[in-house]
DNA sequence: TCGAGTAAGTGTTAATATAGCACTAAGTAT
DNA sequence: ATACTTAGTGCTATATTAACACTTACTCGA
C-alpha cells in the first residue's frame, strides 16, 4: 500500500516496432521465455525504472536500446492499454509506443532475438493484448501517412523517389500516380536531392534524403 | 517492491474538461485542498482503483462522475505524462484525457467545485504539469476540429447552424464563410434537422441535432 | 400597416487543386 | 543500332474551394 491507500498497478512500456519488408509492413516480436504468457509472441517492452528513466519516453528508448541495440528513426506515444489485459494476469498499465525503423538498420544491429511478422497476417499466439496494440499502431501509422512524411522513417538515409512511392503505397495499401506523387513530395519541401545517383539498372535515379522536419499535408 | 523488483510509480488519471463560454474555450480547474501542490489550480483527477475500475477509461469516468456529477458528451485519451512532473513530487504517471461538455450540462449539474478558465489566458498557479496537459489537449482539439464533427460535443442537444458555426470559429480561431460552412456540414450527413425552430429574434432558425457518429472530413 | 433592420438561408462563379494519362529522357541488353 | 526498362515531366478535364451576392422571414418602431 502507498500513501493513496490503493494497490498500484504495474506500469510497463511496450513498442510496436514497425519496418517494411518486401513491400509490406512488419512488426518485431519475440517469443517470451518467462511466465506469464511463456512461449507466446510479444512486443519488446519492460517495466519502468523510476531511478533511471526520466519519463516513459526514456524508458521505452532504454528498453529498445537494450533489446535491439539501436534507437529507432521515429518514435511516438500511441496510447495506454490498461486493466486485466488477458483475463488471467493482474491489472496493469502499458504505455504503448509506435517506432519506425528502416529494415537496413535492423539488419545492421541484428541482435537476433526478434522476428518480423506481416501486420496483416499475424500469428495466432500473441501475448497479452498485443494484437490490439499492433492493430492500433498500424491504424495510426496508416492514417498519419496519408497526410505526412511519416513513411520517410522507414527508408535508409538515401532513397529514390520510386522507392519512396513504393513505401507510401505499401503503407497506405493504394496505388499512387507517379507524377502527382512527385509533385506532392516536392511541395512538402523536406525531401531534397543529395546530388548522388543510383547505379545499376536503366536510367540512373536521383537519390534524395529526408530533412528531418515532419511535414503534415492535407492528404496524399 | 513487487515481483519485478522495481518500485512502482503512482498512476493517476486526469481530465482536461473543456467547454465553450462566451465564444472562447474554457477548462475546468479546482483549487487543491491537500498536499502536494496545496492551494494550486488542478485538473479533475484521481488514482486508479484497480478493484473497481476495469481500465483507465472507467477510472476517469468514475472520477468525473464523482467530482462533477455527470458523464461528458465526449471523452478520449490524450496521452501519458510521466516522470518527476514538477521537480518536487515523486515519479508518477498521469493518463491524461480530453473531455468535452456543453456549458448547459455543467450549469445543470453544477457541483460548485470547479471554475472555468480561458485556455488562452490561464492563471499562473497551476499544479504539477497541468499547464502542459491543457496545452496538449487544446492543440489536439483544435487540430481534430478542422476535419471532424468534434465541436458538436460542445453544444446542447438542439442547436442552430449559426450556433454551430460560431462554435467552430471559436475552437478553430478563424472566420468561416456561412454558405461554404453549411455545405460542408450538410455533406457530413450527421447533422440533421429536428423539425423544430428557434423562437425569438428575426427569421426563425432551424434546429439541428448531432447524429452520434463522429465524422471525419478532409478539412473545414 | 408599412418600411427599415437583422439574422437565416441559397445561388453563382472564378480560382485552385486533383486525377488521369501521355509523353520525353537516359540508361541496359542483344 | 534497336528494343526494352525505368526515371522523370507536361497537359487537361474534372472536382473542390473561396468569395461574394443575393433572397427569405421575421421583429421593431413610426
Amino acid at each position: 500500500m502507498n500513501v493513496f491507500e490503493y494497490p498500484l498497478p504495474v506500469t510497463t512500456v511496450d513498442a510496436a516496432l514497425l519496418t517494411l519488408r518486401g513491400e509490406r509492413l512488419h512488426v518485431a516480436l519475440h517469443r517470451r521465455e518467462n511466465i506469464p504468457e511463456q512461449g507466446k509472441l510479444a512486443l519488446p517492452g519492460g517495466v519502468i525504472h523510476i531511478d533511471e528513466d526520466v519519463d516513459t519516453d526514456a524508458a521505452v528508448l532504454r528498453v529498445l536500446q537494450q533489446k535491439t541495440g539501436f534507437i529507432p528513426r521515429y518514435i511516438e506515444q500511441l496510447r495506454v492499454f490498461s486493466g486485466k489485459r488477458d483475463n488471467r494476469w493482474d491489472w496493469s498499465v502499458s504505455v504503448a509506443y509506435i517506432a519506425l525503423v528502416p529494415l537496413a538498420d535492423l539488419e545492421a544491429a541484428g541482435k537476433g532475438v526478434f522476428h518480423f511478422y506481416d501486420v496483416d497476417d499475424l500469428p495466432v499466439d500473441l501475448a497479452f493484448d498485443h494484437r490490439r496494440i499492433i492493430a492500433a499502431a498500424v491504424e495510426r501509422v496508416r492514417n498519419k501517412s496519408a497526410y505526412s512524411t511519416l513513411p520517410c522513417a522507414l527508408l535508409p538515409e538515401q532513397f529514390t523517389l520510386t522507392q519512396l512511392q513504393k513505401t507510401y503505397e505499401a503503407v497506405l495499401q493504394v496505388k499512387l500516380d507517379k507524377a502527382n506523387f512527385r509533385r506532392r513530395i516536392d511541395a512538402m519541401g523536406c525531401v531534397i536531392p543529395t546530388g548522388e545517383f543510383q547505379s545499376g539498372m536503366q536510367r540512373p535515379a536521383k537519390f534524395y534524403r529526408f530533412e528531418n522536419v515532419m511535414v503534415f499535408n492535407k492528404a496524399l
